[in-house]
DNA sequence: CTGAAAGCGCTTACAG
DNA sequence: CTGAAAGCGCTTACAG
């Protein structure tokens, strides 16, 4: 039905073989020939089929990506960044979210891998699940046969590459700036066990240390619902107390918000906050949240320009890892 | 390199033609072989070549959908739904983002149309340009090859099917319920001339029309910049007088909650505030936003169940109107 | 500069 | 139930 190589070839009264050579820009045509060629081309409107093509070349000119869900904040912005430095490529993606148990992200890196995608990304430290070689085996299995880029995960493997943030240190930097503010009662609220969780967790911890304050194993909650459950959940944990909160996320931060609300204690003076990940949401909120930015920009850059020089043959590192900073708001006094 | 079907048909001691038979499971293959052929093709990993496959079928399997931006949150919430339905059929996508020009759009489009997608999905009326004949002659052109769904938008085409939210009464019955709570000065605000924009717009105007209050030219303000150039705006403008806001999006909206806050309004008793999209955002904001739902899901639901019987081979309605509803929250006082 | 031919990995009538 | 062969629309040595 489509106009295809044999037509446009019958058209311009040269062989199929010449067709292919205009098409691919392969410089053994003469002028003439091109032009008219060319023109028909266009008269046609002729599209080389890419299923054809890609069964020659065994590549698509595409991506692989998945992440937990598109619908986070967080991710999309990640995944717009991709897409558009993948375009200046001249490469397409295919996304799929997985959901947030690590069996139904194995099933989508699966899939992904059998769609023959010349890299894929994943997005988030989950994929590695609680880090253990049980955990990790799929993606070394899948590491055989497609280049692996992960994240704000890493993994010893030949064909796994990793861009991280340094949220160990960003969270750090951060606790060290509440201390400094007067803070010593510092609430600690995570969403994950993932590694870049821990990482998280190690930061704070450090800097409590540094500064002499014990660690309350009360004041690091792991919290997996909805904001208003959140807040619902701070508000009856009335043997809790804290002067400023830490949290994985900014959705987390906006529980806190909430929770502050209820209790009617003024932020940053009652309570100081600090969110993660500078999305859209720590501007739209009010008051408007200080957060750590993890550079995502940089990140998916990075990823993309790295798989591109690892296709085109050219050796990579395998970790890179990227400085966040700290983004000052309204529910901090610093 | 990897295994084809050439390699298990030598290994299980049979045809490619047997092979192929099993992995499409055309019942003409004798039990036994099966389970050998199954057995090998376990034991080697061995997955079909979707290029081989999609140059025989001519499909991939793949919808293209395009969207002006996925970090937008009524966009990523949209895609969202729509891939967990297509998975649900053994789809994949392949997504665009186009950006918010019409030329982007067109090229977005087209360059889907070459991937030889399936089928197109189109999120948001502003694919429609204007709405004249000129802006959407490249829709026309792209459907002589590929089915399009449009949601949020329609265009008379034999192969151009829209899901549309009915977005004039929305925008009606939340005009007409801040009139019924005694509001009088109502301002509307919107962010594009888009058909859908208008649709509100029209609303918006038959709410008063019927109300007796006569419609103001200069409470209708189009605004596109980013939430905190909205709130200066707003404060610049000290000739406006409104006691409530309607916007076309729930950014719109929170632009109007810092420009209240900076004011030190009272949000709803001095201004009343209603969203539309009823995206995520309604609910962290605080006070969380009263806005309409347009019923995100059942319209991406809708579009992937008429793609999936218009590929089969069944008839469609070309134009199907959902309804939406309004989610009270915190920043109206009906 | 150009063409004939083989090959990419599959599917599907057709014949048996 | 099974296989040989043609074909899907391209690309690319190879020969001229």
């Amino acid at each position: 039905m489509a106009v295809t190589i044999y037509d446009i070839a019958r058209l311009s009264g040269v062989s199929i073989a010449t067709i292919s050579r205009v098409v691919n820009g392969n410089p053994n045509v003469s002028d003439k020939t091109r032009e008219r060629v060319l023109s028909i081309m266009k008269e046609y409107d002729y599209t080389p089929n890419p299923f054809a093509r890609s069964l020659q070349f065994n590549s698509m000119k595409m991506v692989g990506i998945s992440c937990s869900d598109i619908s986070d904040d967080y991710m999309a912005n990640m995944v717009s960044i991709i897409e558009k430095r993948l375009h200046e490529y001249g490469y397409d993606y295919m996304l799929f979210c997985s959901g947030y148990d690590l069996n139904s992200r194995e099933h989508a890196v699966n899939l992904l891998l059998k769609k023959k995608m010349d890299a894929l990304i994943l997005i988030g430290s989950q994929f590695l699940g609680n880090g253990q070689e049980e955990e990790v085996s799929y993606l070394h299995k899948v590491a055989k046969n497609v280049p692996i880029f992960i994240i704000n995960g890493a993994l010893e493997d030949p064909n796994i590459y990793s861009v991280i943030a340094d949220d160990y240190k960003s969270m750090y930097d951060a606790a060290k700036k509440l201390i400094e503010s007067g803070r010593r009662k510092i609430l600690f609220l995570y969403d994950s066990d993932s590694v870049s969780s821990m990482q998280k967790m190690g930061g704070y911890e450090k800097a409590l240390k540094e500064a002499g304050i014990p660690i309350d194993g009360n004041l690091k909650i792991k919290i997996t619902c909805k904001v208003h459950e959140e807040r619902d959940l701070l508000l009856l944990r009335k043997d809790l107390e804290f002067d400023a909160v830490l949290t994985t996320t900014d959705k987390l931060a906006i529980g806190v918000i909430k929770y502050a609300k209820a209790k009617k204690l003024d932020i940053p003076k009652d309570i100081s906050v600090v969110g993660y990940n500078n999305s859209y949401l720590s501007e739209y909120i009010e008051p408007e949240l200080t957060s750590v930015d993890p550079s995502a920009k940089k990140m998916a850059k990075t990823v993309v320009d790295n798989i591109m020089k690892l296709l085109k043959g050219d050796e990579i590192e395998h970790r890179i890892t990227v400085e966040g900073n700290l983004i000052k708001r309204c529910t901090t006094d610093f």
